[in-house]
DNA sequence: TTGACCATGTCAGTATCCTGACATACTGTT
DNA sequence: AACAGTATGTCAGGATACTGACATGGTCAA
């Protein structure tokens, strides 16, 4: 055998193929997908943020994103104000009772996590994060812009 | 900050994201999906699988599989009998213009991963490789079924 | 042989996400 | 002030993947 980089996206792939899967496992007695729980999570880290600023974070189409958030809207998780005060991006945030949906959430998905990195050594897991991270160095085009995306699952 | 293991899940989404966007980009030109892409690679690897087996390698379902087969059918890239000589699975197998197709997109995805892993060592690389494998098996709950993942990216 | 069990292929319906397009609101340059 | 450029929200349409269900074919135990 030549090249092992093959296997590093494939085994990519699985890995966030089973842990997409498992995370919407966990989360379906909560009726919230992988998804939501993604944007419930941001929005406690960045109340105010924009659709579209939440798209880029969560890593689909801001069209998406706005389907997503009516669905939240209507389930009183979210709110959003009708019109923007300054400007066209309308400041989404957390509502009580999202609070409340996240927290279960959050307990849910971090053992989800915490199974994962189960047996991996402190320095394992630096490693891993480290050699993730840049991986998404090397594919970003713009570095500008990327450093926008703070991590904050 | 308490854990770090949260950051691990959300950069694992993040790179696999970044990865599928680029991989995308790469294989567009030749009219080709990263799920086509990924179907062609495996079956150069097991000529004569089903479409079931193809499913699982890819991270599908049977369903969506099948449809996608129905595709790369219809283009000639793919041959499939009508019935089975023994059982109910179709074996699945290239055609010439299928193994044509699949070499001009390898070269294109290795460009892509080799880009990805650039700037990192040969350890950094295997430790990678290592840490997702240890969150695969972590993530999985029947190992003996697990086996059968023959890593063929 | 009979029956339960499992794997495969397939059909139907649904959900999610995407691309393309347009109008609106700010920003910076001329 | 006028303009191009950028960002946001939104509408419309299509592509892709999923769940649920059913029939078929093979396997194994009673």
């Amino acid at each position: 055998m030549v090249n092992y980089q093959p296997q590093v996206g494939y085994v990519l792939k699985q890995a966030q193929s089973l842990l997409r899967l498992r995370l919407e496992e966990a989360l379906k007695p909560l009726e919230l997908t992988l998804s939501q729980y993604s944007c419930l999570h941001l929005l406690r880290r960045e109340p105010g943020i924009s659709a579209a600023a939440l798209a880029r974070g969560t890593f689909v189409t801001r069209q998406s994103m706005n389907v997503m958030l009516q669905a939240l809207l209507d389930r009183g998780l979210v709110e959003r104000p009708a019109r923007a005060e300054s400007g066209r991006a309308l400041p989404a945030a957390l509502t009580a009772a999202g609070v409340d949906a996240l927290d279960s959430a959050q307990t849910l998905v971090d053992s989800v996590e915490t199974r994962m990195l189960s047996g991996m050594t402190e320095s394992d897991r630096d490693a891993l994060a480290r050699g993730l991270a840049a991986c998404v160095e090397a594919l970003e085009v713009t570095v500008t812009h990327a450093a926008g995306g703070q991590g904050f699952w």
